[in-house]
RNA sequence: GGUCCCUUCGUCUAGCGGUUAGGACACCGCCCUUUCACGGCGGUAGCACGAGUUCGAUUCUCGUAGGGAUCACCA
């Protein structure tokens, strides 16, 4: 595959979400499996409404999900005298004139066309104008083609053609001298050098208004791809009613990233009928001729069942040094406790978030845990107070709590009570944990350690009847 | 409303003229079992509709219906 160069370009007007998250990664493995050059460019034409902030948690998702631009960010802002030489250049050549209507004027021929059942478009009053008023301001327009018709061949979605009279002329520069999305979109574009430009489908009427300007600016015309766009359950565009839609809302719920990654990518792509994608594999399997063509609906289970499985698969290292901010966010103290990587391990296999592991992990790090009156009731029994002295006998008989260790005092401890091991793991969970802990609970005894074991279950004993 | 796009289980999808229409999530049942999970096995469930083309349409064409996007001095 010949080297491509693509682009992500957000407006920086709020956070990732994961839509847009979704087109990064398409672009970014292309360039990626391409070996070619993934461009970030911030849109910010719109001064008004772009904030700094916006470009940083639109970073921070970027590197959250690993897709790191190999050129970027660019800022329009910073190429404004670009964008206004193309203006002068389309003015001179007569490829677009200066409109004085109001934004008041056009806003009511609009109503007004409207009202009357017709199309809410530019009617063309200053297209032709010979004398130009005086000291009035005005916006630069395109001059488009009112007759033929332009067509394209999208790599998703096949062959798309619009009626050139469909088209307005379009405003290229604002009143205040700023030019306008759709005209930088192609300039920068085209001086980037992008092809294909993979974007998201709610752009396809925007299309054709930019293969004319391509056109009358002279230069070649990309390819395009227009990616599906994610709905929520209502079918409708996913938006913040749906629930999160930040992708740095998801971290924060105990996602792991690669876990949304696998699930943006198989929203729209497939492989047969492969489900799980390292980084790697989805670099080298990505295409675009895979990618669906209809909209797809986002589905949260499915995600949560991805991010269970990467989390159990997970190395206990990397998720124990996660943990560490989900604890603190649960305002669990782990200053004294367990490792980490040790209590991950022992939760990883039935945590589907980094957030439930926290939560399921609170009890190692509760040195004297509550015991409520159903525990008491149920396991604290004068039977139970000789199964856990048991225990306790053989688990001190061992130097040291390891996996087989542990099962060796459990299997004498049931051969001297002649219990069965359920009778003689839920007593002595309650004890350790307070509760119905979800870790083994051989795996709880190790993570705890011989001597935090033995003190836990020494001080439940008040607790018998 | 105009224009454009889309249409396989509830959801994500495989399928690229002939299949018992496959997989995954979710759901249900069984098994496993020290709680909760995991896991294993099995199951319910789908080609929007109508014409054509063809020996044969989920697959190709055209309609219809439904859904979505877009019609800014936003991007």
């Amino acid at each position: 595959m010949s080297k491509l160069r693509v682009r992500f370009a957000p407006s920086p007007t709020g956070f990732l979400h994961v839509g847009g998250a979704r087109t990064a990664l398409f672009n970014y493995l292309l360039a990626r499996k391409s070996g070619g050059a993934f461009v970030l460019r911030i849109e910010d034409t719109d001064v008004a409404r772009s904030t700094q902030e916006s470009v940083d948690a639109i970073l921070e998702g970027m590197h959250w999900l690993g897709f790191g631009c190999d050129e970027g960010p660019i800022y329009q802002s910073d190429r404004f005298e670009l964008y206004g030489q193309k203006v002068k250049h389309l003015l001179e050549q007569g490829k677009a004139y200066r409109c004085y209507c109001s934004a008041e004027e056009l806003q009511s021929k609009r109503d007004q066309a409207m009202a009357d059942g017709g199309k809410p478009r530019y009617d063309g009053t200053c297209r032709d104008l010979t004398a130009a008023p005086e000291g009035r301001p005005f916006v630069v327009r395109f001059r488009s083609p009112r007759e033929g018709s332009t067509v394209f061949d999208d790599i998703v979605k096949g062959p798309i053609s619009f009626e050139n009279d469909e088209l307005d002329d379009l405003i290229i520069q604002r009143t205040d001298g700023t030019p306008t999305y759709n005209f930088v979109v192609v300039v920068d574009d085209a001086d980037m050098q992008i092809d294909p430009v993979v974007r998201g489908d709610d752009h396809i009427n925007n299309t054709p208004r930019q293969i004319l300007l391509y056109q009358a600016l002279g230069y070649p015309v990309p390819r395009f791809a227009h990616v599906p766009m994610i709905l929520g359950p209502d079918k409708s565009r996913l938006s913040k009613r749906h629930g999160a839609t930040s992708v740095m809302a998801y971290r924060d719920m105990g996602y792991l990233p690669e876990a949304m990654v696998n699930y943006l990518v198989r929203l729209g792509w497939s492989h047969g009928d492969d489900e799980i994608f390292t980084m790697d594999e989805l670099i080298e399997k990505f295409s675009l001729e895979n990618v669906g063509r209809s909209a797809g609906v986002f589905n949260p289970e499915k995600l949560l069942w991805l991010n269970a499985h990467y989390i159990k698969s997970g190395d206990p290292e990397r998720l124990g040094t996660l943990l560490v901010d989900y604890l603190r966010s649960a305002g669990i103290d782990q200053s004294s406790g367990p490792e980490l990587p040790a209590v991950a391990r022992s939760l990883q296999e039935r945590s589907r978030t980094m957030v439930e592991m926290a939560e399921d992990a609170a009890f190692y790090f509760c040195s004297e845990p509550e015991f409520d009156d159903a525990t008491v009731m149920k396991f604290f029994t004068k039977e139970n107070r000789s199964v856990i002295e048991s225990l306790m006998r053989h688990l001190n008989n061992c130097s040291e709590l390891t996996h087989e260790s542990i099962e060796g005092a459990f299997k004498e401890a049931m051969e001297e009570t002649g219990l069965k091991m359920g009778k003689l793991a839920q007593p002595a969970r309650a004890a350790l944990s307070g509760g119905s802990a979800k870790p083994g609970i051989y795996d709880i005894l190790e993570v705890l350690g011989r001597e935090e074991s033995l003190r836990r279950l020494n001080r439940s004993l008040a607790f018998f009847s």
